[in-house]
DNA sequence: ACCCAGGACTGAT
DNA sequence: ATCAGTCATGGG
């Protein structure tokens, strides 16, 4: 077996946990753009963070092993939605031909219920990146201003931390115009305008409208942050992929349809847990290459030369 | 060189 | 209220 370099401190006190863990996809949820963080090491298992503490992952038959300093049971399961009843949630799904292909290409996603600052600043960084590098983002950050935890391990720093720093370190970062975005949301975070721990209790329409107070989130962001921090399944996030899978399979490749248009369609056709079926779609069509019929040409626009 | 990326913000209608 | 332009940067 392939030998990784020591996780962590060598005397900090590890926790090995096995959790009943049937059907999880490790692969399919850890890379599915909803985490940022996790390395799968060189014998395939995953390195990454659960709460603020780092921790090794595998599967082991139908067991989800963990291993990590602090780990408990309780934090591990909801990290990975343990305690969700997947078959009821898959019961309430429609009929559907699209989605039922979808969740069949990988049954074992499972939306991951994630520490909310990381995931605020991920997603804020998320504009117009790809998820390679929004990947590397996250690393820059920890790298820059975490808490060196191990060999080439940091903590994500929290909002107090990057609300000391300035713009112009975040932005050697790679952060590009994502900046002052995050710069600003780290302050509105640290001086409490806005709680993200209040944005817990809230119920989700009220919760998105303080996420969206927040610098560099709209929409999209809010509804990422509801779905892969605080739970709220019933949140649809529609990114470019979404939209662009809505219009192909739903709307007849239609350019013209408005996306207030493919929101109402998806927040009634898809059910109470639609966040899943999101995710089902958006995995499916980013890793299976026949998932889409070829886009149609669409005749070239004509394009003003700069005279 | 060109186009795209898990968009948000701004200012002009 | 809607809508184009703009915002950095890296990958293909």
């Amino acid at each position: 077996m392939a030998f990784d370099p020591p996780l962590f401190d060598p005397d900090a006190s590890q926790i090995s946990l096995s959790l009943m863990a049937r059907g999880l996809d490790l692969e399919a949820t850890l890379t599915s753009g909803q985490t940022f963080s996790w390395k799968r090491t060189a014998d395939g298992r995953w390195r990454g963070w659960i709460d603020r503490r780092p921790c090794l992952v595998w599967l082991q038959g139908d067991a989800l092993r963990a291993v990590g300093p602090g780990l408990t049971h309780d934090a591990v399961s909801a990290y990975f939605s343990l305690d969700l009843p997947v078959r009821e949630i898959f019961a309430t799904f429609p009929s559907d031909p699209w989605l039922e292909r979808a969740r069949a290409f990988a049954p074992g996603l499972r939306i991951l219920r994630q520490e909310p600052w990381e995931t605020l600043c991920n997603f804020i960084c998320s504009s117009l990146k790809q998820i390679v590098q929004i990947e590397q983002i996250n690393h820059e950050l920890r790298s820059a201003f975490g808490d060196k935890i191990g060999e080439g391990l940091h903590s994500f720093p929290d909002a107090a931390r990057l609300a000391l720093a300035t713009e112009a370190k975040l932005r050697a970062c790679k952060l590009g115009f994502r900046a002052r975005h995050l710069f600003v949301a780290a302050r509105q975070i640290a001086s409490s305008e806005v709680s993200l721990e209040r944005i817990a209790t809230l119920p989700t329409a009220e919760a998105r409208e303080q996420l969206i107070r927040i610098r560099g989130v709209g929409e999209k962001v809010a509804n990422c942050i509801l779905l892969f921090a605080y739970g709220r399944a019933e949140v649809f996030p529609i990114d470019v992929w979404v939209d662009r899978v809505l219009r192909q399979l739903y709307f007849n490749n239609s350019q013209r349809v408005k996306h207030e248009r493919l929101r109402a369609f998806a927040d009634s056709h898809f059910g109470p847990y639609r966040g899943y079926a999101q995710q089902f779609l958006f995995h499916w069509i980013r890793k299976d290459p026949t998932a889409l019929p070829p886009e149609k040409v669409v005749p070239p626009r004509v394009r003003k030369k700069a005279e």
